[in-house]
DNA sequence: CGCTTACTTGAGTCTGGTCAAACGGGGTGG
DNA sequence: CCACCCCGTTTGACCAGACTCAAGTAAGCG
């Protein structure tokens, strides 16, 4: 478990946030801006394969992402691991915990991360006065839960060659989403070990289904991630047709 | 498709409502509660296999169950399904439509129901002004989602054995805590077919995994459900230490 | 009484799992 | 500088858990 480094001095500022400026993002007026930076206690960076939360553990902290992917998994006893979704920049982070007390699941790192840091105690206030973050707050909770839908068809209804392509075809459109905050939207940082224990397959079989793809001309496999040549091809092989929601809020 | 009853014209009064004197529900305050009655605009008895949420479908409507079950499922265009969840009394349904739009899963009523209905428009009023109520919507959207990270696990990762008696411990608690409101709290109204689809497996394979189970002594099937006999033998095999939360708000 | 729905059971097949081994690149300590 | 090791990827051989096909039973219903 690596540690994380050090919060350095200086501090993104809300007003000035990356993320406020991109039109993927919902912006916030001015009296939520005001909260907004009130709630944000800090930052924090993340070497890849640190844990941003334990299974488990009960935090006292919220993080949204500034850069960097992370997911979020749980193991069995014996060690088997499903990862459960992926983080991006924008993306909240510990909002279960904060609700419903204790983690259970863990979160770690992908990349490099950058991530802010928010206080669980002054959610109340939000809810309490700052109805329209109220409201992006259930619409973020509800929105994960489509997605964990969607990932639950997956695993449970579609072959072991369709729901590769559902994978890839869904982060890559997540990657879409935020073309200018990160680097390439091509390329996803994950290895073959990450999508057999998301898509409940084992790593040789993931490996020969994945192989397929390449095959195809679908993607590419390099160093430690994923190219994504077609990503229109993996859509069709899924057999998906839904998007995802346009313009959405984040804290 | 069977239709909807209609609304009977007696309603069960907020106030007097079954699930608010249970102690596993919060209760509300009188302002709460003032603002629940005005939300609620009718009531509606459904029968087995009704649809209360059809998938692409953009209803006004929440719907909280005062009585019966409900599954909410999505299926691939060649027939495939998945069961996503269950509903049981006392549960929200519609949210992640009322928010995001359109409805990306189906929900069909299990046994005969009644549910209260609200209007998804005044949802925003509630946001504004009712904070303590805006919390808990996010906490049962919160809620939802831990489930079905659970679910992710057992269908990513366990056996099939371990994964039938994973749902069958899971469905068994759920009951009990509603010990009281329904009749019996051992046996569960559902066919080896919704098992199957809950599970991601073919109902052949499910009938020989559920005679294992019934083998043991852990369980009985019978008629159109299974009858509970040992849930915590069914939680060692599943390898389940976990409990869901107490006390609970609800709409 | 015939039809439908739910549950059973057996036989054969195949998708996906396990075991084993090897390769290549990057880091590290001698 | 080089040997070694670790991690991620690749491949082949074999095995098994789960699927499909097929058929039969039992209960409920018009």
């Amino acid at each position: 478990m690596t540690r994380a480094k050090e919060a350095k001095p200086e501090r993104v500022s809300c007003e000035a946030c990356p993320l406020r400026s991109m039109s993927h993002f919902r912006d916030f007026d001015a009296r939520e801006l005001g909260f907004i930076s009130r709630f944000k206690t800090g930052e924090l960076s993340l070497d890849p394969g640190a844990t941003l939360f334990l299974e488990g553990a009960n935090s006292a902290h919220l993080f949204t992402i500034l850069s960097g992917w992370a997911y979020r998994f749980k193991i069995l006893e014996d060690g088997r691991r499903q990862i459960l979704n992926y983080a991006l920049p924008g993306d909240l982070l510990g909002l279960q915990g904060s609700l419903l007390g204790e983690m259970q699941h863990s979160v770690e790192a992908l990349t490099p991360m950058k991530v802010c840091v928010f206080e669980r105690a002054r959610l109340k206030e939000l809810w309490e006065t700052y109805g329209s973050l109220a409201h992006d707050l259930t619409w973020i909770a509800a929105r994960e839960e489509r997605i964990l839908d969607e990932h639950l068809l997956s695993i449970g209804r579609r072959t072991a060659l369709e729901r590769a392509a559902y994978l890839l075809a869904f982060l890559s459109a997540r990657l879409e989403t935020l073309k200018g905050v990160v680097g390439s939207t091509r390329v996803l940082p994950i290895t073959q070990t990450h999508v057999a224990d998301t898509l409940g397959l084992s790593l040789v079989h993931t490996n020969k289904t994945l192989r397929k793809l390449s095959n195809s001309g679908l993607i590419r496999w390099r160093d430690r991630g994923c190219e994504i040549l077609e990503a229109d091809g993996l859509r069709e092989v899924a057999g998906w047709k839904e998007s995802l929601p346009g313009r959405r809020p984040f804290l």
